[in-house]
DNA sequence: TCCTGATAGTTAGTGACTAACATTAAGACC
DNA sequence: GGTCTTAATGTTAGTCACTAACTATCAGGA
């Protein structure tokens, strides 16, 4: 592991406990990059925003790759739910609990309202490129995209919040409400 | 008019007028304020963020009314898109150039990526109580509430980048992709 | 006219983020 | 092993949105 791949880390674990001791506000860009042993200025060329020292777009190229695979005479939305939700399914689900912690930092942290849209915008062109190859004027894609991606982050916050309810039935829900049911 | 109203009229006209002649970056607050004839802090007194000198929610109570009286029967998403569809029907279209002028000061400023959202939580919230009151659940009325109002937004910001569109097409357009179409 | 609360000013600060330039350390090559 | 190049980091000094604590002033009713 090369010396950027190292710092990045340390960063990386450094933000992540920190956020975890004390909450996001309270924490200082300053004071993630002293624990990691770094300088402040290293921290921003690493990361653009402390917002992206707790989010990292996961770009998952899965999803786009079932909404292309969905049958062709599907509705923009309905390719997008259902390719979602089968993308989702083949997912591990070793992740989640990593994931439940960054999500409840957001949801309990008012300056990261509209966070994971704002880091999703890679995942969004993903899937407006998927709804453009089946021929969906990209205005549309847009539109069905945006509202897809915002319908799951609000899911996926709630399910942070909630006490033990599974994932998959929030997804679920979630995408069935999308598709229209 | 009270001072207060006074101050917040001199303050909105200072912010549009310099966001229009030389961008949102680039003017500060202290110069909005000192066009005002204010303080800096008199302007934070008015409004909690610079961004809101941009965008005030305009919460229209007609979209939640609209969806309120949607037959009983109709599913999340289509109550929504049907309900505002008709709210938007009966706007006044005198509103939209003001509207086209501070959505092109969006599109173009990667900081306000994300604000219509932002400053649209209250329209949001409406429009979950009025799903509530329907008997949806409030989760699943939350990602519909946030889905609809997310692809709105990203359908406005694509009308205030075109020329020539007409607003009432593009928003027929996003509610009709929305709505499973 | 005076009094009281609403409104505004002042000062000093915090914290995220940037620019410009100097410095060190890592890996390739001889 | 030593040298050389460049990727990676450090340092310093700033900008700008925003806040806190406190003081001053204005408007409008008694």
């Amino acid at each position: 592991m090369a010396r950027w791949d190292r710092t990045h880390d340390a960063l990386t674990r450094a933000a992540s406990e920190l956020f975890a001791e004390q909450g996001y506000a309270a924490t200082g860009t300053a004071q993630i990059a002293a624990r990691a042993g770094v300088s402040e200025m290293t921290l921003f060329r690493h990361f653009a925003t402390k917002e992206s020292l707790l989010l990292a777009d996961p770009f998952d190229p899965l999803m786009a790759e079932a909404v292309r695979s969905r049958p062709a005479d599907e509705q923009p939305m309905c390719a997008l739910v259902e390719g979602i939700r089968q993308a989702w399914a083949d997912t591990d689900p070793a992740a989640t609990d990593a994931l439940r912690g960054r999500l409840a930092i957001i949801a309990e942290t008012p300056d990261l309202q509209g966070a994971i849209e704002r880091t999703s915008q890679d995942s969004v062109a993903a899937l407006i490129e998927a709804l453009s190859e089946r021929g969906v004027p990209s205005a549309r894609a847009r539109v069905a995209a945006t509202a897809v991606i915002a319908g799951l982050s609000a899911a996926l916050l709630d399910w942070a919040r909630s006490d033990g309810t599974a994932l998959d039935d929030v997804l679920g829900a979630a995408l069935d409400v999308l598709g229209g049911a």
